[in-house]
DNA sequence: AACGAGTCCTGATCGC
DNA sequence: TGCGATCAGGACTCGT
């Protein structure tokens, strides 16, 4: 399970689950006893069940959010290695389903998640913007298509590498290791590049990429180097499209020279050293 | 306030 | 072949 799911991956996943959900209702949840990354209390599922059909699913970064009518919403992480899938009830457990939502027409929502990084949230509605996890996460990329005026002034303040600020999902929202890698690549800009150094030029040409590459792997239903799914169990058709990330030591597409990899702010990346102008040498440190 | 480091977790991969 | 060590990374907490 290499690849993570990003904002791609949970919009398709949004897309695929919709139709599906909305207007049944939870009857009842089971968890394998395994914590995941949050601890719920027991009365908060109840309330969650005291709600009636879900009537809304929508994405905030790479959060799920499904609104049940009665006050109650759904907060879904996946974490790194999370799968969200929809079910016929009683069909065999696949290994490490930590989460078990049964609806009333008879399937189930499950959460697969070995590495348990991933969360299932209850919360009231009417505070999910203001003090449930999504008050955290900053400006989501698409909705409207970010601008580069927009990232600049976002960026403001802050010396760190492009590449490190890219993931940071109090920013930008929903990006992670593959987008942030592709994005720097089609943009043609050196990762580790300080915020406060791109030129205008630079935040326009990012602008343009981030934008592009998410819509273009949404389009695509995601990137599965691995095992990713939608809710339905399709695997998506990105990775056919990937320039950068995965690519380390093999040729640039561009312009034939060999990709590196090298760690900013402890994650790995994939860059270009001509395209993306980066010196000869020792890299990361 | 910004930011680096540490934490969580297990499947895949590496080194001997 | 087998086994232990290492790596991977999103979001959160903590210390500087």
């Amino acid at each position: 399970m290499t690849e993570v799911p990003e904002l791609p991956e949970v919009e398709t996943i949004r897309r695929s689950l919709a139709p599906k959900l909305i207007g049944r209702r939870f009857l009842a949840i089971r968890s394998s006893g395994l914590p995941l990354r949050r601890r719920v209390a027991g009365s908060s599922w109840k309330r969650l069940l005291g709600a009636r059909e879900i009537q809304r699913v929508s994405r905030r970064g790479k959060y799920l959010v499904l609104d049940c009518r009665g006050g109650w919403s759904l907060l879904v992480h996946l974490g790194m290695s999370g799968r969200l899938l929809l079910v016929e009830g009683g069909s065999g457990l696949e290994p490490h389903v930590h989460w078990r939502g049964l609806l009333d027409d008879g399937r189930e929502l499950r959460l697969r998640d070995p590495r348990r990084f991933g969360s299932v949230l209850p919360w009231p509605t009417a505070s999910l913007q203001v003090a449930s996890p999504l008050a955290r996460l900053g400006r989501e990329p698409l909705d409207p298509p970010v601008t580069a005026p927009e990232l600049e002034a976002l960026a403001r303040g802050s010396r760190r590498a492009i590449k490190d600020w890219l993931l940071d999902s109090t920013r930008v929202a929903g990006v992670g290791n593959i987008y942030a890698t592709e994005a720097l690549f089609r943009a043609r800009i050196d990762p580790r590049k300080p915020v406060d150094r791109l030129s205008h030029a630079n935040w326009r040409q990012l602008a343009a990429a981030l934008v592009e590459v998410l819509e273009s792997a949404i389009e695509a239903g995601g990137t599965t180097l691995q095992d990713f799914q939608d809710g339905c169990g399709r695997p998506g058709t990105f990775q056919r499209f990937l320039q950068a990330y995965g690519r380390a030591g093999q040729p640039c597409y561009r312009c034939g020279r060999i990709l590196r990899s090298f760690r900013i702010g402890g994650r790995s990346t994939v860059a270009c050293p001509r395209c993306q102008r980066i010196p000869d040498g020792p890299l990361g440190l």
